[in-house]
DNA sequence: CAGAAATGCAAGTACCTACTTACTTTCGTT
DNA sequence: AACGAAAGTAAGTAGGTACTTGCATTTCTG
């Protein structure tokens, strides 16, 4: 592994434990298994390490997978939502910790926000398309529920190794309970799911 | 105003814009308008200063409003979840600091928490309480709603600064758009609110 | 194998940190 | 006016911080 990535790597986890003050140079030096003066030597300073730590976490950041037409309301939501739930707790450290210092370093909480942003859009153009198939109540309030299940997974992701007794047990049914909530929320239900695929395959004859 | 409660609520400010390991002495003192001195014969150092800064900001922190007997739901609801995501967003700085230190300093953090749990459980009596009514579609995920609704708030109250997008507009009408989204998944409707009072107006005579 | 580039090592700079000590000033109470 | 408690002031300690410098060592490359 290339020296450069061997230390971003170290500074990611000091960062997420001590926070911009707490990591040191000379901790994240160690944690990296190189010499503290590598690191200035490579990056010029600690600020310009920090830039390209976040520059290198949007890159590598897999963007949301996308939901293409609705076939399953049900199975694709929950697949979506256990994928991006799973990104978000795999992140939980990184997003808390710089949510924290967002008053003294707003860039690092504002980069961590472009993921969920798009995501957000994402699942609210999906709905909007069932809405427009019928499929979902015409007068439900989409932009709300979109931001109450964003935010869902948001605390779940963040919040529950803290409260564990306030989310959904077990941790692993949790998209699909959030995502029944939602549904049913929007008038989405399995059974309108299921008339479609009825529909679909009329259509198809 | 007490010098005491000056320093700790200088510290207060301190440590919300720059974190445990940024709040110094010396800023703190600064912001309070006393010598450093002074602060470390006051609190004895600034380990102490904290743990006297998180006991005094839970005893006043407000117990949040119980909810007496259900009488016009989506009313009570709305009223609470104002109150309650008030709160937070009064806090937020506070919450968001000491998330973002849970590693390093997990007490912070749970002392935060106890609040939105203390306020999840009276919620989620409430929504019980209609559901025993009748008031309340009886296979209802409540749990996972009652979770929903509070990372709503949660959500809400840390992230809107930051991607406000995100959020219901105008941030007035938040806690409503919020509980109706919440009483339609868990079929609370408005109707069933009418048919309570009558019933109740019924009973009464 | 030779030269160059990358890395390690030891030491040092200038500054900040929590915290202490010794002394002086302010101020309310008697 | 006298006393004592609470506050301020100045200085210092011991350690940590980002970052630099000079030189020895390794490692890669032609």
């Amino acid at each position: 592994m290339d020296i450069r990535d061997r230390i971003l790597d170290a500074a990611k986890r000091v960062y997420e434990q001590h926070g911009f003050r707490g990591a040191t140079t000379r901790l994240i030096a160690i944690e990296a298994g190189v010499n503290e003066v590598t690191l200035f030597r490579t990056f010029g300073s600690k600020a310009a390490l920090f830039e390209a730590l976040m520059q290198n976490h949007v890159s590598q950041s897999p963007i949301p997978p996308l939901l293409d037409n609705p076939q399953d309301p049900e199975r694709d939501l929950t697949e979506w939502v256990a994928s991006v739930l799973g990104h978000m707790r795999d992140n939980r450290a990184l997003i808390r910790t710089s949510f924290g210092e967002i008053e003294e370093r707003p860039e690092a909480a504002v980069c961590m926000c472009e993921g969920p942003n798009c995501a957000g859009m994402l699942l609210m153009d999906y709905v909007l398309r069932l809405q427009s198939l019928g499929l979902a109540d015409p007068d439900g309030d989409i932009q709300t529920a979109v931001a109450m299940l964003m935010s869902s997974m948001f605390g779940d992701a963040i919040s529950r190794d803290v409260m564990p007794n306030s989310f959904p047990q077990p941790e692993a049914e949790a998209p699909q309970k959030y995502v029944r909530v939602f549904m049913r929320a929007l008038g989405i239900s399995t059974d309108a799911a299921r008339l479609v695929s009825r529909r679909r395959s009329v259509a198809g004859d």
